[in-house]
DNA sequence: AATAATACCTAAGAATCTTATGTATATTTG
DNA sequence: CAAATATACATAAGATTCTTAGGTATTATT
C-alpha cells in the first residue's frame, strides 16, 4: 500500500469483500481492491495470503480449493460466525472514520465531509 | 487504542493537534485525544513520546522544555517543514477516509456517508 | 523464446503499537 | 496525614501488521 493509514483495515477489506460477493479467491481480491482504491492501496501477496489464513483458522471464513480455467484457485467464503463480524468490523470502520472526520476536518460541513 | 485501526494514523493526529494549537506538551495531547476521540483512542505514553521524539529529529516539529505550574514540560511546536507536511498528511487523511468509504460503504449517500 | 500474467505460498525484516517499568512531583481523598 | 491518583517525562521488551524478497507452477502475450 501507498499509505501507512491503511494499516490494521485489510481484513476489514476483505471481510467486506467476501461478505459482498460470497465467493472470490486471494488473487481475484487483490486485483478488486487495486481497481476499486483507484491504485491507492496495493494489497501485497505477503499481506494478502497470511491473512487469508488466519481468518480461515479464526473460523471466519472457509476455503475449497477448485480447478477453474485452467488455474487451481482456492475459492474463500464468509462464514456464519464471520458474517457476525463482519458487521462488528464495519461498524468499527464507520466508527473510526467518524473519529477522525470530527478530530482533523471538524470545520467541514457533514454533506462536503470528505470532498 | 480501542482499534486496530488507528495503526499508522497518530503521527498525522499529532500533527494536526500541532498545527491547530500551535505549541503543546505531550501528556497534554494525550488528554486532548482522548476527549476529541470521545475515548476511542487513547494514545498511550509508549506510543507517543516515541512518536514526537522521531518528529523532532526529522525537523517537523521542535521543543522547548520549560517549568509552568510547578511542572517540567515539553512543549511542541510544528516547524515550517513541518507545516508542509502537516497539509501532506491532511491530503493523505482525506484520500484515505474517502477510498474507504467508496470501498466499505457505497450504497450510502453523501451526505449521510458515516452516519 | 522471453516476458508478463495468473495463482498460490513463506520467511526475514521494518514499522508501529502495547505492556510494563522507571523516575519525580503535586494533588486529592479517605 | 498517608495512600492513591494525577501530572509529566522516558525507555525497553514484546506483539502485531505490513513490506520485501524469495520460491513454485502454469498460461498468455509479445
Amino acid at each position: 500500500m501507498k499509505s501507512n493509514l491503511y494499516k490494521g483495515s485489510l481484513s476489514t477489506i476483505i471481510l467486506h469483500l467476501l461478505a459482498e460477493k460470497r465467493e472470490m479467491y486471494g488473487y481475484e481480491m487483490s486485483k478488486l481492491v487495486k481497481e476499486k482504491s483507484d491504485d491507492k492501496l496495493l494489497m501485497t501477496e505477503g499481506a494478502l495470503y497470511p491473512i487469508l489464513h488466519k481468518l480461515e483458522a479464526d473460523g471466519i471464513i472457509t476455503s475449497d480449493t477448485r480447478y477453474v480455467d485452467n488455474r487451481n484457485r482456492k475459492y474463500y467464503k464468509i462464514t456464519e460466525k464471520g458474517a457476525k463480524q463482519h458487521v462488528l468490523s464495519l461498524k468499527e470502520m464507520k466508527d473510526y472514520l467518524q473519529t477522525m472526520q470530527n478530530m482533523l476536518l471538524p470545520t467541514l460541513p457533514t454533506q462536503n465531509a470528505l470532498v
